[in-house]
DNA sequence: AGGAATTTGTGCGTATGTATC
DNA sequence: AGATACATACGCACAAATTCC
């Protein structure tokens, strides 16, 4: 495989993703990165894949995805480009790549910080994960920010089987990298659930609203590749701030 | 083409879709039709292919479509089944093609009565439809239900350019039909953005909360194929009946 | 238990149409 | 009008997961 800075696929590995997904995210990297900003047009398809030494079908699978993602626009005729007004997502794979919540102003670029983690006995309304899920899950709880503001308060589930025990810093960042390599898993699917629902009594400064107040809700399923449910998720969000977005094609 | 029910293709016409979309179509019809049931499998992907008379890429871009629409489910090495649990989606393309609403109980069959239908001059707050756009649109007030019970009420714009003159009765049902052989468009893409909101003053009932009180709220942006805007709507849904479901693979 | 058959997932390559520049 | 670039469609080969005998 050629070696033509900037683009540079990883190497496949045990555990890798398919080939497709990770051109999707070799670019999702270059455009977080700032190889390539908001507007700008990427290279012709052809050229991509030549210079990537993969298949033009599998270059457009890959495109697809982000296009699905909304970091992408393809105009027939004109050629590949970083959706603009649209801030470039920095966080890669798992949740974070499905990440739906945007500022009503436009843009923003997400960040989160770690509030609680720890081990706890599944509790009835966190959803069974599966064949050889324990009775034990991590529970993660992290402030979700756009632009450095707070917006949303997370939730997240998930079986201790992979791990006995986690730190917080293993989640803080490259999270994506961590669900993979360390998990051995990559999440390929996910349903969400969005209506409105009540800050939870755990809130604390600085999210807006307060404890018991009106807001969005968002309920999250995460299925592996495998089929199995590896992760449950409820996010909070302050819909005067930020909306759920998604878009189809 | 061969012409074994109950597979047949659209023929191609001069607005037709692409031909994957139009098998998506069909197999949409055929398990609204209740030939295919809830979580019943499908022919294999080259026995269908065969029958329709199309390449099997062609087949398996038209099934990725359904699978994302959260129609179908596929597995590898079993086969694609019709999601169950899930109710079928009597309604085609266009905008009932995206509908999103789901009882909060699971499954439920989506209908809708018009409520007002009459053409303005474009407000302020409705987005410019792309060029050639009057300033004239035609507005549509419905309200929807799940079950038959009243869930949500929806208000959609599109510039009058099309046709100057509605009536009701065109909208009331096979809008999908309407959509792409009245107006000679479809709609390739869609965003919505999910929050919340309050129930409009022009509510009435039978639909659950009074005016003014808290609900869900979905902002939505249509593009045909051309890449043009065509429509705007506005959906209040009752959050403790119906959720917006979103599903991403 | 294990191997064969079936079925979808992934990847490759090509040809043609259509929109844009 | 011509060149460029994406959209659609076709078809093949092999891998991986499942199912069945």
């Amino acid at each position: 495989m050629p070696n033509l800075a900037p683009f540079e696929l990883p190497a496949a590995t045990a555990t890798a993703l398919p080939l497709y997904l990770r051109i999707a995210e070799l670019l999702t990297r270059e455009i977080a990165a700032g190889h390539y900003r908001s507007g700008e047009r990427l290279p012709a398809e052809e050229t991509l894949a030549q210079r990537l030494g993969v298949a033009t079908g599998t270059l457009r699978k890959g495109l697809d995805v982000l296009r699905q993602r909304g970091l992408l626009v393809r105009r027939q005729g004109s050629g590949t480009y970083v959706r603009s007004a649209d801030a470039p997502r920095p966080e890669g794979r798992s949740i974070y790549e499905f990440f739906r919540l945007e500022r009503v102003a436009g843009g923003g670029l997400p960040t989160a910080a770690v509030l609680d983690l720890r081990s706890l006995r599944k509790p009835a309304h966190v959803p069974d994960f599966g064949a050889g899920a324990t009775q034990r899950c991590h529970r993660l709880r992290r402030l979700r920010c756009l632009n450095g503001e707070p917006v949303a308060l997370e939730e997240i589930w998930f079986d201790a089987r992979h791990v006995p025990a986690l730190r917080e810093q293993a989640l803080s960042e490259a999270l994506y990298q961590f669900y993979q390599q360390s998990l051995g898993f990559w999440i390929a699917r996910v349903e969400d659930r969005v209506g409105t629902g009540q800050v939870p009594d755990w809130t604390r400064r600085p999210f807006g609203p307060e404890a018991g107040q009106a807001c969005g809700m968002i309920e999250r399923w995460s299925w592996a590749g495998s089929g199995l449910l590896e992760e449950y998720s409820t996010t909070w969000f302050d819909a005067t701030l930020a909306r759920y977005v998604a878009r189809w094609s």
